[in-house]
DNA sequence: TAGATTGTTAATCGATTAACAATC
DNA sequence: TAGATTGTTAATCGATTAACAATC
């Protein structure tokens, strides 16, 4: 299922928009939504909800509006959120363990939440054969291997800032296929690595800037 | 100091050059940049650069680049990091816990980085008087005092999603100026509290995206 | 002086919004 | 049929890039 050229803005919002829907099918408010009110809920223009999903189909009906369930339905099969994708931590200092246990817990507790945690993996001797929700911590001289034979397409990478670019080439050159990274470095991934960043320092300056008077 | 409408396109890449300046500051490689080599290693344009710090003045010299040191300190000054700058973190589970302890530690070991964390609240009565790093957990109930009278200006909010929204207005009516929320929910806020958000699903789903064959 | 690089204006590019015919 | 809302095209808006005169 491919569809080419899709602009990463507008693919930013279909989690939005699937979050909204997953929230509406769960209380059963009703059948239907209108683009204005998935909109509303959103924090999107109207237009901008129908445009964004004309990308991918046609799944709403003149006059009445998308079908919930079966809208929430095509989002997921879009984002390829249908199937489980297995995900590596590597890092597990405390954030590296929040993280581990929030996702496992999440995975465990959401039947609709398909990202699982499956290997972690710290560089300190010391940290080798912890336990963090059933998973032990692993060296990272197993990196390689462990990720190909366990299929993990993800890692999450909590390591210092001066070894997460190291630590994404390895990754990178075990195939995983996108990082998230907390290490507050910008890294350089192969082009077939999507990267996303969860740069906090960056976020608390920029708020910084708000903080003055006007 | 106000320059009125700076797009926040804009501000969000200031701490990125500032992160360049701070690193070869510490590394005293040179003394002076070129618009191309620091947007070159902050991943910007060069004429972006320039026309970015141009809306702030005008702090480099033809023919030359602009000073290191000199163009730091005036980053500082714009982004309102001269002064340090107190943090709450609401919700003290695995996540905040970590939170707080990483930037408590950052904000000890490293004399530029001016986020200091010195509140910690949660709603479970069994955390309260826990020790973290020096501070106890306190009882929601004290949020408002406490935040008046220890100037504390932004906040964290790592509670579970469903209380995201209430914690977002409390600390609001507290007089909280910004806010980093980590919850997986859209919160709102009045117009002069601004909203970071570091919503780690709505990453991670947009990265399963990606995953897909292409 | 010759070479380099800024600050700034004009051109381009891309994303959002408005408008509306199609149609349920 | 009358009212509502989609999918889509055209208009607008804003952000980035290119170009270049000014000048160190």
């Amino acid at each position: 299922m491919r569809w080419k050229k899709i602009s990463d803005a507008v693919v930013r919002r279909l989690p939005l928009y699937l979050r909204v829907l997953d929230e509406l099918a769960k209380n059963k408010d009703a059948k239907l939504i209108s683009s204005h009110e998935l909109g509303e809920r959103a924090g999107v223009g109207p237009a901008l909800v129908r445009k964004d999903l004309a990308w991918f189909g046609e799944f709403g009906k003149q006059g009445v509006g998308y079908e919930i369930e079966y809208l929430r339905l095509e989002l997921r099969k879009i984002l390829n959120l249908e199937n489980v994708i297995r995900v590596a931590v590597v890092g597990v200092g405390s954030l590296g363990a929040a993280l581990a246990r929030f996702h496992i817990k999440k995975f465990l507790e959401d039947e609709s939440f398909n990202l699982k945690v499956c290997a972690l993996f710290d560089a300190d001797p010391d940290k080798h054969g912890d336990m963090h929700e059933g998973l032990h911590v692993r060296d990272m001289e197993e990196l390689e291997d462990v990720i190909r034979s366990e299929d993990i397409e993800m890692a999450i990478i909590t390591v210092p800032a001066e070894f997460a670019q190291d630590v994404a080439t390895n990754l990178a050159n075990a195939g995983i296929r996108a990082i998230l990274n907390f290490a507050p470095v910008k890294i350089s991934v192969p082009d077939h690595v999507q990267l996303a960043t969860a740069d906090l320092s960056l976020e608390l300056q920029r708020l910084a800037y708000y903080l003055q008077e006007e």
